[in-house]
DNA sequence: CTGGATCCGACATGATACTG
DNA sequence: CAGTATCATGTCGGATCCAG
């Protein structure tokens, strides 16, 4: 119901599709700061979905003032599909965040590179990854002493 | 290709399969700034899934510092269902930065927080919250602006 | 080289019912 | 109230083929 459709495919249905959503419409500025991302139909929650995607973190990480090819992303990035690439790097581009820059060479050559916009956005990300750095043993710490937790729990009641 | 696997963090079972042995045994500490997350078995890679998400986003931002309650929090965050919610708190709970508090009442009142690991996390999510909501009508004009361009280029092809 | 399109399986997620 | 268990399904994402 509140799934974030994705734009893939390039639907022929251009100016129906937009009806559903209610993203003009609603009004997110809301003073209190409890309140601001709580609806989902917020427009916040979306983009916030968008950004903190899985791979839009790397390729945000990854585009740091610098162009890369599809190719040299696609390498860099070790797990990614040829498919997630490109549609990551279209959501990207459509929110204004990433600029695609063919060349109209043989071969083809596009490259990719943050806006200003995605510039800014770079710093948050990147906070995000350096706190991931610099707590991961913390993070695994944790983990581990709860799994402990859980398999001595569970040896109890057998 | 390599390993086709997904970053296998987000796991609801009992853990007790939970890849121990791959989050230790992978070193991840190097010094490339930007080789540092490329590789999807990367300790990193899966606590950035797993922070990133977009359940957690909303917890974590919530629990500023306060106490919520179960159903609060299900109040609070619109659009989640009960299953997911108690699916995030576990996870957040696991990798301790979220601390879950029973007491043994009746009836059952169980009160989630921040850890103070939870809660250095919380600076960066906000960040995160605070670009979007501060960008979210420049993402939105340039959605507006691609569409407009897909638009246009389709009846220019027709 | 850079994708677009399609097929399809897997898994995450939601809905529902049940428990303590 | 705070979950757990089960089932249904939609979406994500990978593999593959094809095109410019």
């Amino acid at each position: 119901m509140k799934s974030p459709r994705h734009c893939e495919g390039t639907v022929e249905t251009k100016g129906t599709e937009s009806t559903l959503e209610t993203d003009a419409s609603v009004d997110c500025g809301d003073p209190d700061p409890f309140q601001w991302d709580t609806r989902e139909d917020c427009q916040v929650r979306q983009i916030l979905d968008r950004v903190a995607d899985k791979w839009s973190l790397l390729v945000i990480a990854l585009l740091d003032r610098r162009c890369l090819r599809f190719t040299e992303l696609r390498r860099e990035i070790d797990g990614i599909s040829q498919r997630m690439l490109t549609v990551t790097l279209r959501q990207l581009e459509r929110d204004g965040l990433v600029k695609r820059t063919v060349h109209p060479v043989v071969p083809p050559r596009v490259e990719y590179e943050l806006t200003p916009l995605g510039g800014t956005l770079h710093h948050t990300i990147r906070a995000l990854v350096t706190w991931t750095e610099e707590h991961q043993n913390e993070v695994a710490a944790a983990r581990s002493a709860y799994d402990a937790r859980v398999a001595a729990q569970e040896s109890a009641d057998a």
